[in-house]
DNA sequence: GTCTATAGTAGGATAGAC
DNA sequence: GTCTATCCTACTATAGAC
């Protein structure tokens, strides 16, 4: 990777932080990489494809920059105490909602699909991976689907971020809303083997009843 | 207020659906309300101001044809069927995400961000209000900060919109997965109240705990 | 209130010199 | 690979006729 491809991806990062996805455009990244505008077209043909491969290297390593500790979280808390740190650093390096703007812009630009969708698959196969070490034999393990809630986890996280943005003491206090339901969660995923048992026909009960 | 004016709002909501906030403008919006272009400003002043208004009414016309199903809930779970039925019905309308896409020009637009705050704490106020209602008495009130649970629920579910903008499957596949956790909720909440005593101090030692 | 016309600006993309 | 120069398009916003 040359140089010059490199700055353009970091340029598009930054325009993006800068201008949001609406004042995002081929000068600005370039302005923000220090180079030239035409080079945009000559590395990666459109902006478009220069956004789509910034957020997917960018969220990789990001998301490599935090294996380590999604790996040492043992409990849902840390899990969600790690979400926070991970949340309160973005929002620090300045690139709250990188990620929220190309979903947003790609909600009609189909060619941001793929790689925005890729790049949020990669938090949410983290996060799912966390999940099943953490609820390995434990009755919300048997009822929930993990997938899918790390993906819901993801793309919660998405909104509060997008929220926090236009209302920051609100974001807050939805942050530290969560905190509290996993308390609960842990709660239940604490309790001894015969109240285990009880709960777990409750849970199927109600599913089986949900279902109908 | 004028039928153009009332034209122009619907045509902004139309352009923000159709192409999104990257390519809504003064003339998108008047093509789609089917007037001229120069009246957005006669209007309005500005494309900032009339998406702000828009989003407003919109959301408060939303608000209002769902008080009825909000005011009918009784449980946890008929929360989010409405929440889901509400999910389904703005993807029908064509509209998923119109409320996303002004979030995340609310990011660096800060003429937008007081109205679609505005409009998004619409939601999360009728949501805290049937929390209030359910949970009334409830182990889980009394740990539980219900506004920012609320506030997390609303942007939740916009974050889930963004995200199955991108990945239908993997959107379908997140919200099932929070009708699982709504029955883990719900299971505990409906624990005899010998349970519910343990169950609250359990929580209580637990939030000691982490606050530390 | 609504239209046409237009000034002024910014953006995507390419051609061609170096 | 990188630069300048440029074309064309689309945008915001306003002026002025009706």
């Amino acid at each position: 990777m040359s140089d010059t491809k490199q700055r353009l991806l970091e340029g598009a990062l930054a325009a993006l932080r800068e201008h949001g996805v609406t004042g995002v455009s081929a000068r600005t990244i370039a302005a923000a990489a220090g180079v030239n505008q035409a080079l945009v077209f000559y590395h990666y043909g459109s902006v478009d494809e220069l956004l789509g491969t910034a957020c997917e290297q960018a969220t990789r390593q990001r998301v490599a920059a935090y294996a380590d500790r999604f790996a040492a979280v043992t409990s849902l808390r840390e899990l969600l105490s790690v979400g926070r740190e991970l949340h309160e650093s973005e929002l620090a390096a300045g690139n709250v909602s990188v990620l929220a703007q190309m979903l947003a812009a790609a909600q009609t630009g189909e060619r941001l699909a793929a790689p925005t969708a890729a790049a949020l698959r990669m938090w949410s196969d983290e996060i799912e991976s966390v999940l099943h070490r953490l609820l390995a034999g434990s009755p919300v393990a048997e009822v929930a689907d993990l997938p899918g809630l790390a993906r819901a986890v993801a793309a919660a996280f998405v909104g509060l971020e997008l929220y926090e943005g236009v209302d920051h003491e609100g974001g807050r206090q939805a942050m530290a809303a969560l905190d509290q339901l996993a308390v609960l969660v842990e709660v239940v995923d604490e309790l001894g083997p015969l109240a285990r048992r009880a709960l777990r026909s409750r849970i199927r009960s109600h599913l089986k009843e949900g279902a109908t």
